[in-house]
DNA sequence: AGCACGCCGACT
DNA sequence: GTCGGCGTGCTC
């Protein structure tokens, strides 16, 4: 027996099938799909069985053993993976990778530990006990077949350890998978009709494209994906469910957990990757149902998908663009779907340009929740000029937002502070001579994290403590610029001393179970304003806010990208759509230096359409996407020099085998130098370019083992 | 990704 | 004369 190995190495040299011959005593332990141990030069390296033969023309070694005894690549994923090299240019090794919890990624000789648990079975079942620790023993036996040993040992150890050694009870062992999942106090909302008539549209699909739903704020998607996934289950069938960031989103998780109890499996970010790990198995030997979690959840080994839920569509954090296979989730969610023939449902109250021009176009089904499920109009928009503003005061709190808070908390509600952050970091400068303290391998602005005083590159992580004195002029005059949430806290003590205000950033909530603690807390009104970054806007739901105050709209307006203005649109709505969201109407201000911007102007009357048509003008006239493709390519080495020239070598070769495509570049990178590595990136802009995979393919392979330099292909980057 | 082989600079 | 730099080639 002869069996196709591809070794688990992601360099594009070795990303092809290597022939082994199984030694007789394994061949009835392989299957395609599994992990072997082979030897590969004078390495022990683990890879994946793809094919199974009788022969091979060459001479061969043999595999050393097999690592799996369940199949870790079934066929869908192994489908899956080619489909994503094709698409992506990326290895097949990587795109096997990506869909697997890093425990099995191999390290030689790194092992997870799997965590047992010691049950009891009764062997005996017609002895009786021969005193009363016995017989207490064994009566746990009449419910159940298998009782755990702490229940056992708790009544008398010495008793199971004489069964046991009288045959009477034998041990086993059995994987802890933590059971934390619990159904809790659950009551199934009654649905709006127009809930309802999404639901009914989902569960009964029989054409297989997928659906865009346009919710506002509030509009209830949440209980809307219940009540489909439920249908899915009752029909035997499995569910994924996707959001952004489940760190951020534990409410609907909680929902879930609540609801459907062990039956789902959450793959968090906040796990260990052994617990990843336990979680991947429960799902792949069918032990959870529906599945929660971030974007490589959409890899999940569920088998008889009957839906796939994509929450928050227009959320970045889908794509993976920093490392290879840089796929979108949604692309996956779409391929799967199809396989599974089960429907496909991404949401949002601010789709993605590119999915709602599928959505007008017919691509993708619409459907629509106009309103709030309180019945409430969406909160009443208040744009504050900050042109004004700033002249009079060097507070980052308006009056008028000072005079809304005082309102509002006197009404005894509860007010959410937005601090906007994207695009935006704390960086030190020097008042005297305006020096900005830049990272010694890096051309980025290092940035200061006050908890520890250290200058931090976020880049290469380079660290040091911040000088007393400027670098270059001497003096002792280097300052902070930055706005964080701990200073308008600050401000917020000096102009509301009587407010109990929770700060919420990545430094107050990196401990484990801080997040959720914090929410319980605002929840249960131990505080009256809620100030954080990022961390506040998303998902939240909290029935006594009634105020929403954006301190700097701008930051993310200001970073130069295509999709700048989407995505600050889309920031605001969803920041505005935390208030009034039960029987109190609600209110949001907005602070910004661009009251006219049409991103922060179409955020009052919660016009998302209004929005869609004026970017989606914008990005035809300047040729971006949804109306053409982006494909983006960078260039990277040691070398700046030598890098350029090969970077113009190869828009020249681009030039002369494509016929549609815009070419832009060679450009250094807004970033140019990284971990003392020069970069270079090259645009293209393209509609229809059939030949287009294949030519950079080939660029690729020209270049695969030339170790001066390094391309990496981005298919419909998310940003540059 | 490793690891070996091979061909040129500064050293006991 | 050698130790060791890293460019290049190969891994069933």
């Amino acid at each position: 027996m002869v069996v196709g190995v591809l070794v688990q190495i992601a360099s594009q040299n070795v990303d092809r099938i290597f022939d082994y011959l199984v030694p007789k005593e394994l061949e009835d332990s392989i299957r395609i799909g599994i992990r072997v141990l082979v030897p590969f030069g004078k390495q022990t390296i683990e890879g994946f069985v793809l094919e199974i033969k009788d022969t091979s023309s060459m001479e061969l070694k043999e595999i050393y053993s097999v690592v799996d005894y369940d199949i870790i690549l079934n066929d869908e994923l192994l489908l899956l993976g080619k489909e994503i090299q094709r698409d992506t240019l990326s290895t097949l090794i990587s795109a096997y990778q990506v869909m697997l919890p890093k425990a099995l990624k191999a390290k030689v000789g790194a092992k997870v530990n799997k965590k047992f648990h010691t049950f009891y079975r009764l062997i005996d079942k017609d002895y009786v006990g021969s005193n009363v620790p016995q017989k207490e023993v064994l009566s746990l036996f009449q419910q159940r077949d298998e009782v755990p040993r702490k229940e056992l040992i708790s009544i008398s150890s010495s008793a199971v350890s004489t069964l046991e050694k009288k045959g009477i009870l034998k041990s086993i062992q059995k994987e802890d998978y933590r059971m934390k999942y619990e159904v809790s106090q659950y009551t199934k909302k009654v649905l709006t009709s127009s809930q309802q008539k999404v639901v009914d549209a989902v569960i009964h699909d029989t054409s297989n494209n997928p659906f865009l739903l346009y919710g506002v704020t509030g509009s209830g998607k949440t209980e809307v994906y219940m009540h489909i996934i439920e249908h899915v289950l009752k029909e035997g069938k499995t569910a994924i469910l996707l959001v952004p960031e489940i760190s951020l989103t534990p409410q609907m998780v909680e929902q879930f957990s609540n609801r459907f109890g062990n039956q789902i499996a959450a793959l968090h970010s906040a796990l260990s990757e052994g617990e990843k790990y336990d979680e991947w198995r429960r799902i792949a030997r069918g032990e959870a149902n529906i599945v929660i979690g971030a974007r490589s959840a959409i890899f999940a080994p569920l088998k008889n998908i009957g839906v796939i839920i994509m929450d928050e569509e227009h959320s970045d954090s889908y794509k993976q663009g920093d490392k290879n296979p840089r796929y979108h989730a949604r692309d996956i969610a779409i391929w799967r779907g199809k396989y599974h023939h089960a429907p496909v449902l991404f949401g949002s109250a601010t789709p993605s340009l590119e999915s709602m021009a599928r959505a007008q176009k017919g691509v993708y089904r619409l459907l629509t929740l106009e309103e709030r499920v309180n019945g409430k109009q969406l909160p009443e928009v208040q744009i504050i000029d900050m042109n004004h503003e700033a002249k009079n005061s060097s507070s980052h709190i308006t009056s008028q937002l000072l005079t809304e808070l005082h309102h509002c908390l006197d009404r005894g509600e509860q007010a959410i502070l937005f601090l906007n952050r994207r695009g935006f970091s704390t960086f030190i400068t020097c008042k005297n001579c305006a020096e900005v303290i830049k990272c010694p391998n890096c051309d980025i602005t290092l940035t200061y994290h006050k908890s520890n005083r250290m200058l931090r590159c976020h880049y290469c992580g380079y660290a040091t403590p911040l000088p007393k004195v400027c670098p270059n002029c001497g003096e002792d005059s280097l300052s902070d610029l930055g706005v964080g949430t701990e200073k308008i806290e600050e401000e917020l003590n000096h102009l509301i001393p009587t407010a109990r205000v929770l700060r919420m950033d990545v430094d107050t909530t990196s401990r484990k179970g801080a997040h959720k603690r914090m929410i319980e807390a605002f929840r249960n009104h131990e505080y009256d304003i809620l100030l954080g970054t990022q961390i506040v806007a998303k998902g939240l739901d909290f029935s006594l806010v009634t105020l929403v105050g954006v301190i700097n709209a701008d930051t993310s307006l200001n970073i130069p990208d295509f999709r700048s203005s989407e995505n600050t649109f889309s920031l605001l709505s969803q920041v505005a759509g935390r208030s009034g969201r039960s029987q109190k109407s609600g209110k949001v201000l907005i602070q910004t230096f661009n009251p006219d911007h049409y991103a922060i102007s179409y955020v009052r009357h919660h016009d998302y359409l209004g929005f869609y048509r004026e970017e989606m003008q914008i990005r035809r006239k300047l040729g971006y996407p949804p109306f053409y493709y982006l494909c983006y390519l960078k260039i990277s080495g040691k070398d700046s020099q030598y890098i350029f020239q090969e970077a113009l070598k190869i828009k020249r070769s681009l030039e002369r085998n494509l016929s549609y495509t815009a070419i832009l570049g060679p450009t250094s990178l807004a970033v140019f130098k990284v971990n003392n590595i020069y970069r270079y990136g090259i645009i293209l802009k393209y509609k229809k370019e059939d030949g287009l995979r294949d030519v950079l393919h080939k660029i690729q392979n020209h270049y695969k083992s030339n170790r001066k330099i390094q391309i990496d292909i981005d298919f419909n980057p998310s940003h540059f």
